[in-house]
DNA sequence: TTGTAAGCGTTATCAC
DNA sequence: GTGATAACGCTTACAA
C-alpha cells in the first residue's frame, strides 16, 4: 500500500508559474491557513500535517512571497543602512559586522550611499525598512525631523559620534579620548609642537577631535597654534597636499596627529619623496588602524577604533529597539573603548 | 472667497496612522484610482486634478507604502548584491559603483555576505529582489542551477571572472592578459626567475592569473618553477608570511607578481623589516591598483582594475535585463581592460 | 488542531 | 479623465 509521501510525490504540478501557498494546500490536501501556520509556526500544527506540508511544499518548489508577507505584517524584514560613502574602505568593516548581526536574525540589510543618492526620505519610511543605522551624522535636518516625529518612521540608531544631547541611540567611540591619547603620547615624547590635521570642517569626527586635541595640549601647556590646524579631506592625497603645505612653513609643528590613517599615510609619503624622515623629522599619529596601518614603513601609530565592533553592537541595539517596541525610552549611548598602538612612526624628539 | 489649496489646508487629518491612498483620496475629493495615477503616472491625469492630489498629499504626509505596490506589481524595487567579504575593502568602490547606477533608477540595493550567511536561497526569489549581482563565482552549485532553470528567480549578472563558457552575463576584467602585463613588464626588465603569490586555490581570480603567468612566462621562454608558485590568501598578513618562505629559500626568484596589491604590500613590508630593498633586492607587482598603492613606500607597479566601472557596468549589464524582460539572450560579456602601471616597486635586474 | 474569511494598501481593468 | 472593483499572496482572528 502506497504511503503519504508517495501519493504527494505523484501528483503534478504545473511548472509554469512559481507556486503559491494555495498550490501547496491543494497537493497537501489542507487549507491555506494550515500550510502557512505549519511553514512559519511549526508547532502551532499536528506533526504529521505538518509533515506532508513540507512535502507538498517541497515538491512543488514553493517560496514564501517576501511581498505579500510584508504587506500582511506590516514590516519590511529590512533594514537601511546609511552610508556617508560606500566607497570609503573605513566603512566595509562597520558594515561586515552589521551584516553578518542582522542576517542571523533573517533580516535583510539595504544599502544607501547619502553621497550619491540625493534623497533617501522614501526609505525612511516602514514599508521600507523596520529600522534604519546611520553612520553618520550628516544628515539634512528635515530629515532628522521626520524621524524625530516617529510617525510612519522606523528606530533609528545612530553609528558615530553625534551631538551628545540628542534623543537618538547611538553606538559609537570616544574620539575626544582617542585624540587626547594621541596628544598625550606625542607630549610623552618630548613634542611641544604638535599639529593637527582634520577632515572636512562640518565633520563631527574632525570637530570631536579637534577638541580632544585642544583640550589635551591646553592640560600640557602646549600652544594651540592656528596655523598647524590642517585641513584635509580623509583622502591619502590631501594627507600629500597637507605634506607639501608643512614643508613650506618656516615654523614648523615638530608632530602630526592625523583624524585618520588615510591622511597620515599621505603625509607620510609625500614627506618620504621629498627627503623627510618620519619619524626622525616629524612624528606622525593616525585614527582607525586600518589593515594597512601595521604594514606601513615605517609602521603608523595609531588610535584603533573597533570598526567591527562598531557594527555589531549598532546592530544588536537597533534590534533591541525592534523588539522591546519603541516603549523602551529610545535614549541610550553606547561608547565603545578606542586604544593607543605605537607603532614607529612616532619617536623621541630630537634636540 | 478660499481657494481650493486653503480649503484643502483646512481638513484636519488625524495624525495617530500613517496615511493610505484612502485618506489623500477623501482630502482630494477623488478616487483612490485617481490618486494612484497622479503619483505614479502625473501625464494620466488632469493638470488641475493632479495639483490638488498632490496637494492633498503633502498636507496629509502620504508615503507609499512600499510593501503593497511590491505585492500588486509583483517586483520588489530591489536588487540583491552578493559579496563574497564584505570586510574586504576591494569590493567598497565596486558597490559604491553598482548603488549609485541603481539608485538613480530608484532601485534599492540588497547586500547579502555569501562568507557569513550560508543560505541566501531565499534572496534569490523575486519577490525579493528584481535582479542579482554576484561579485564572485563562489557560489553553491545547487543555486546556480535553481537561478538557470529560472523560474521564480530574476536575472543574474556576474561581476567577476567566470566560467568563459558559461550562460550566464557577466562584467569582468580579462585576469590572464592582466597577469601576462605584470610578467612581460618583469621580463622586460631583465628578469627570468619570476614568482607568483596567488590567493585561495579554488578562487576563481587566482586560477585565471596563474594562467596568464604561466601563459607569459613560456612565452618568453622562462621557467615555470613550481617552488616559485607561492599561495596566499590576498591578506596582508599573507603576504608577509609569503616574505618569510621566500627568505628563508635557497633559490630565490628576482621578481615577484602578486594576485593582489594588498599581499604585494604585505611582502614589501617584512622584506624591508628584514633588510631586504625593494626593489632593489627583488621586484614586485601587484594587482587592482588600491589607494594606497601609489602612496607607499616604495609607490606600488601594478595592474589596474577600473573597480568603480565593473560596479556600474554590471549594475547596467542588469538593468538591461530587466528592461528587455529575459527575451533578449541572456549570454553576454563585458571585458573591461585593465592597465598596467609602472612605479617604484620594479626596477631593472642587477647584474 | 484545522478551516473560513477578512483584510494588508496598492494598481490594473473595465466601464462610464 | 475618472470611478468602482477586483485582484496581488499571505496571515490571523474567529469559528468549528
Amino acid at each position: 500500500m502506497a504511503d503519504h509521501s508517495q501519493s504527494v510525490d505523484r501528483i503534478t504540478v504545473s511548472a509554469s508559474t512559481t507556486p503559491k501557498i494555495k498550490d501547496v494546500a491543494r497537493v497537501a490536501g489542507v487549507s491555506t491557513a494550515t500550510v502557512s501556520r505549519a511553514l512559519s509556526k511549526p508547532d502551532s500544527v499536528a506533526a504529521n500535517t505538518r509533515q506532508v506540508v513540507l512535502d507538498a511544499a517541497r515538491v512543488t518548489g514553493y517560496r514564501i512571497n517576501q511581498a505579500a508577507r510584508n504587506l500582511r505584517q506590516q514590516k519590511s524584514g529590512a533594514v537601511v543602512v546609511l552610508v556617508p560613502n560606500l566607497g570609503n574602505p573605513f566603512f566595509s568593516q562597520i558594515l561586515a559586522g552589521i551584516e553578518s548581526t542582522l542576517a542571523k536574525r533573517g533580516l535583510s540589510v539595504l544599502m544607501v550611499d547619502t553621497k550619491q543618492s540625493e534623497l533617501p526620505s522614501e526609505y525612511l519610511h516602514h514599508s521600507r525598512a523596520d529600522g534604519i543605522i546611520a553612520l553618520d551624522g550628516s544628515l539634512p535636518g528635515t530629515l532628522l525631523a521626520e524621524i524625530q516625529s516617529g510617525i510612519g518612521t522606523p528606530p533609528i540608531v545612530f553609528a558615530c559620534e553625534w551631538d551628545p544631547d540628542d534623543m537618538f541611540p547611538s553606538v559609537r567611540v570616544n574620539n575626544r579620548h582617542g585624540a587626547a591619547l594621541a596628544i598625550e603620547h606625542l607630549v610623552e615624547l618630548g613634542h611641544r609642537n604638535i599639529g593637527y590635521v582634520g577632515g572636512p570642517p562640518a565633520n563631527v569626527l574632525t570637530g570631536a577631535r579637534l577638541e580632544g586635541v585642544q583640550r589635551a595640549l591646553q592640560a600640557n601647556n602646549c600652544a594651540v597654534c592656528e596655523q598647524w590646524l590642517f585641513q584635509g579631506d580623509f583622502s591619502l592625497q590631501s594627507g600629500a597636499h597637507v605634506a607639501a603645505q608643512w614643508l613650506a612653513m618656516d615654523n614648523r609643528p615638530t608632530a602630526l596627529f592625523c583624524a585618520n590613517d588615510e591622511m597620515a599615510l599621505g603625509v607620510i609619503s609625500h614627506l618620504h619623496r621629498s627627503g623627510v624622515n618620519v619619524p626622525r623629522d616629524l612624528s606622525i599619529v593616525g585614527f582607525d588602524d586600518i589593515d594597512v596601518a601595521r604594514f606601513f614603513l615605517p609602521p603608523l601609530t595609531t588610535i584603533r577604533q573597533p570598526r567591527s565592533k562598531l557594527g555589531t553592537e549598532s546592530a544588536d541595539l537597533l534590534m533591541e529597539k525592534l523588539e522591546h517596541g519603541l516603549i523602551s525610552d529610545s535614549r541610550s549611548e553606547t561608547v565603545l573603548p578606542v586604544e593607543m598602538v605605537v607603532r614607529q612612526s612616532t619617536a623621541r624628539i630630537a634636540n
